[in-house]
DNA sequence: GTATGTACCTGTTTGC
DNA sequence: TGCAAACAGGTACATA
């Protein structure tokens, strides 16, 4: 599945393809991906026919595209989207589910959302060229400049949540997927579910750290493709068969210390953890009620 | 506001 | 062999 980095290849690439570009035509081939614009398939395309493509932003794991109107074409790869620039002649892709066509700039070419599973989406958001409103909720991620360091680390220890839990929430931080968010806790030696109110300053600041790291290798590793005519990322990136310590790897050897990796519930997915580097918390000490003698 | 659980979706893998 | 269940997981939403 896409991961940050992969986003980040796919902005990359379409800033580098089709800013300049206006949309001549729209065909919407499933409901479902757009099914968050208010227009239905219908107003979706409407709202883009004639528009020009100004930029290609990100927050998170959420794209945007800026339009010259104010407005700005919103898109989320879910589990399996994928963005591709294709010349128009291109078969269509067995998923493909939104086509625009495009001239001008990107004369020849189309911009294919192909989504096998459909948790993507597109949508059209009024006034969101700068940043969409829909979005004002996800938080920075941390390969963004402006992403806040202290407020991360003083907002984690004020949670009693574990802290898996946090990297995943959206409000805190933006971007940590399933993958990213085991590698980090393994890198970082800490247990998911150690609440975040029980973590120091240093060891929230360390797991930030590693989450950074994990996405800048990534990022090193799977940004091959931005020369290509089409910008395509399968979320097959080579970086999962080679760089992964914990996430997918039950019952092998930790690349520390030898201990086979466990796998556990959580969330409706699974953890995947060293039991010697990252030892289960303690339960917390429930304090024994007092007795009350009566009087 | 915070914590927790679930729905959404489909191709592939696993189990009986 | 064939069918059913389990599995993958980011996000929105519901509930307490």
């Amino acid at each position: 599945m896409p991961e940050l980095p992969e986003v980040e290849v796919v902005r990359a690439g379409l800033e580098r393809h089709v800013v300049g570009a206006r949309i001549a035509r729209v065909d919407v081939l499933h409901p479902r991906p757009v099914r968050r614009d208010p227009g239905g398939p219908e107003g979706f395309a409407a709202a883009l026919a004639g528009r020009r493509i100004d930029g290609a932003r990100r927050r998170g794991k959420y794209l945007w595209l800026p339009l010259d109107n104010g407005d700005a074409l919103l898109g989320h790869l879910g589990m399996s989207g994928q963005m591709l620039v294709q010349p128009q002649e291109a078969p269509p892709e067995r998923h493909l589910r939104v086509r625009l066509v495009l001239e001008g700039a990107a004369e020849g070419r189309n911009i294919h959302f192909v989504d096998q599973r459909m948790f993507g989406g597109l949508s059209v958001s009024a006034g969101g060229a700068e940043l969409p409103p829909e979005i004002v909720h996800i938080a920075r991620d941390p390969l963004d400049p402006a992403f806040d360091d202290d407020l991360f680390v003083a907002r984690v220890r004020k949670r009693s949540s574990g802290v898996k839990r946090l990297l995943l929430d959206q409000g805190l931080i933006s971007g940590v997927g399933n993958i990213y968010a085991d590698e980090a806790l393994w890198r970082a030696r800490l247990h998911g579910e150690r609440p975040g109110e029980r973590l120091t300053g240093p060891q929230v600041r360390a797991l930030l750290d590693h989450a950074r790291e994990v996405m800048d290798e990534a990022l090193g590793q799977g940004g091959t493709s931005f020369d290509a005519l089409y910008v395509n990322v399968n979320g097959e990136s080579g970086y999962f068969d080679r760089s992964l310590h914990a996430y997918g790897r039950q019952d092998e050897p930790c690349d520390r210390c030898g201990t086979p990796i466990r796998r556990v519930a959580f969330m409706n997915r699974s953890s995947y953890f060293c039991p010697r580097c990252q030892p289960v918390p303690r339960r917390r000490r429930v304090m024994p009620l007092a007795v009350i003698a009566p009087d």
